[in-house]
DNA sequence: CCAATTACCAACTGATTGGTCGGTTTATTT
DNA sequence: AAATAAACCGACCAATCAGTTGGTAATTGG
């Protein structure tokens, strides 16, 4: 019964280096090799455990990579007051976090829809669905903000949603020298601006 | 003397394939026989004409995308009044024409930018100074903008430069599928509602 | 303690990669 | 027309890729 185990700590550790070289190099350009050089395993045992490079590659992100979008922008947004300030905070949090990992890639997410995209259409409903539930949080936070009294009641959630979604792709995508500090600044300081455009009431 | 034009002719055949196919696949997953097949041409004459597959990406590079970029995002607003006008139409104009595209995998620019990171920093080097391009010369029409009085004197234009590019990576990254359109309306609105707030002269 | 299952090993396959090279065709010069 | 150089061909090479296979070591239930 317990011989599970084994199996789960296994594959565990090849889905989290497997994560870890997919986004430091790219899907196609990580070889399962790579991987498995890394682990001290071999051929053998990863298609013991997995079908395929895809298979393996979908486990991660519903598992690896579902997790670290929630925890990072969609946990600390669920169910709290003041949206704006939260949905601002949790941003600043996720970017402080990548400035200090001094191997910071991107975002992990947008990275592989850019990889993905035209190229395989199953793995690219997969990091899309993650989006989506990053953006209907989103929403529903900023509706439930207009109900509170935080928010305008003239604002347009779902494209303040895609502003600021947008917005923080490509700041992750330029955040990729050393030039990660004021970028960071700089952004967060327009995101509250613009964030104060959207509380009070005026036009939106 | 006019033997040179058909060497350039076949080089630019090539590198117009070349930009096409690595902006469709990517490039560490397109490989040079794509390349020559859809031409019909063969190895040696590749490598007649270019030293290697990183060579010849350089050369698409520094002719074609540079212009692309340019001739998009920068020639339109060089010199102009009223900034912020000319600014959200340009980018209005590069999102309609990436609507229309039916073959569009998004910002080309930053879709390099996110692939080549971390592995190539000559190639990076080249990818973000065009990056910069478009950069200083949204600071430098903001900063007119201001001795203009088309600008709040109060606004941070490197901050707003930032901002903008961003969020202009950001959408495009996310028009990939059907919802182009919406994403397209919603992202314009947000962006012009957020000049509004930098053109009257409120806090910045 | 032993048989069965689980977990893993490592050599191999066939396809593809970037790049080389000796040779042929095409165009230009004299 | 002969000689020269530019443009191109395509077979080949070593390396690498995802995936297969036939086996062995470790674990576990009876």
């Amino acid at each position: 019964m317990e011989k599970n185990l084994k199996r789960m700590a296994t594959m565990q550790r090849m889905q989290s280096t497997g994560l870890e070289l997919f986004y430091q190099q790219g899907y196609y350009n990580t070889s399962i090799d790579d991987i498995l050089k890394k682990l001290s395993l071999s051929k053998g045992a990863f298609y013991y455990h997995f079908q395929s490079k895809e298979d393996f590659f979908i486990s991660i992100v519903q598992n690896l990579l579902f997790q670290k979008v929630y925890s990072m922008l969609v946990e600390p947004i669920e169910g709290q007051e003041d949206p704006l300030n939260v949905i601002s905070k949790s941003i600043e949090d996720a970017l402080e976090t990548a400035e200090h990992n001094n191997m910071d890639f991107g975002f992990v997410l947008s990275n592989f829809i850019t990889e993905f995209n035209g190229k395989n259409p199953e793995i690219m409903k997969y990091l899309t669905d993650i989006m989506k539930v990053w953006e209907v949080n989103l929403i529903t936070t900023l509706q439930k903000g207009k109900t509170d009294g935080y928010v305008d009641r003239h604002v347009d959630s779902e494209a303040v949603a895609t502003y600021v979604i947008s917005s923080y792709i490509g700041v992750r995508t330029l955040m990729v020298e050393g030039n990660s500090k004021m970028l960071r600044y700089k952004y967060v300081q327009q995101l509250k601006n613009y964030f104060k455009l959207i509380s009070q009431k005026a036009v939106a």
